[in-house]
DNA sequence: CCCAAACGGTTGCATCCGCAACTAATTGTG
DNA sequence: CACAATTAGTTGCGGATGCAACCGTTTGGG
């Protein structure tokens, strides 16, 4: 259990959170892009895409994009490959003619529906290594710094 | 204290925690880049190695891609431009003539030294967030899950 | 009612990044 | 001792990305 004691004249990037975040951030998303990455050919925006406009019944490329905290043209290119491969479709059905609701096609939707569950199972895999309380202390902890830097929805 | 009952049927981003990690992670980064980026002109990658190789003694760039996970050629391209700038300096000292040792010049050390006293309050800024309890059980999460995923040093 | 400002979304461009291929030096094996 | 395999580091190249500029639409103030 270590909790570091910071030194004073030097960085120690190995006990920086910041860094740590990051690495962490990385070696967890890499252990998940195996399945959506050499299962479903999907990159990490594509994957973002499918998950956010699965989870609902059609939204915008604004909602993705600040669901999702991607860049707007990040967004915009990752729904144009989707389309191509015919995993999502647009309609300009609303009332505002410069918005499009972007939809799963059938074909997404089987796609979304075998995705999932295995998404989750790589989740629920990883926090196992976690106990019950570890579990809790880190949601916990994660929430709080999510509130104090605006991030959560 | 919402510790999120996984949805059965979809995925809910937000509660997805791969999917937070990474958004605190980009959070985190951004908030510190403010000093690392607009107050000394340097780039994540350059940050990285300035940081790895100021709290050493001079080290390969070798050294500098294990110990911060970028790719070598990531690190090589920042060592690169940091020398331009004269804020490192390679010898080719060493007994094997393949590698060149990295160093802070006098101007790389006296950023250094302005820098990290910056770089550590900010985080003591971010996580003064969390009570005592939390700060432990995030690190505690964060130990354990890096020991799962054969990340930590 | 009109025009400027704002907004959703796309695209050109410059930059960044990782892969693969490369150079140069070292190590190990017969 | 020679040569194949490995390692440190660099570079060419294609793909991804963010910024800024843009198009078409909508909104709001005078």
């Amino acid at each position: 259990m270590t909790v570091r004691a910071p030194t004073e004249l030097g960085l120690e990037l190995a006990a920086f959170v910041p860094y740590r975040l990051n690495r962490l951030a990385v070696g967890v998303s890499d252990h998940l892009s195996d399945i959506y990455r050499e299962r479903f050919g999907l990159d990490i925006p594509e994957w973002r895409v499918m998950a956010t406009v699965g989870s609902q019944h059609g939204c915008t490329a604004q909602h993705i994009a600040e669901s999702t905290r991607m860049h707007k043209t990040r967004v915009s290119r990752a729904v144009a490959h989707l389309e191509e491969r015919e995993l999502i479709e647009r309609a300009s059905s609303t009332a505002d003619r410069r918005e499009r609701e972007v939809r799963l096609t059938k074909g997404g939707r089987k796609m979304y529906a075998e995705l999932v569950p295995l998404v989750l199972e790589r989740e629920r895999e990883l926090l196992a290594c976690l106990t019950k309380e570890q579990l809790r202390g880190l949601l916990v902890g994660l929430e709080t710094l999510e509130s104090f830097l605006g991030l959560q929805d």
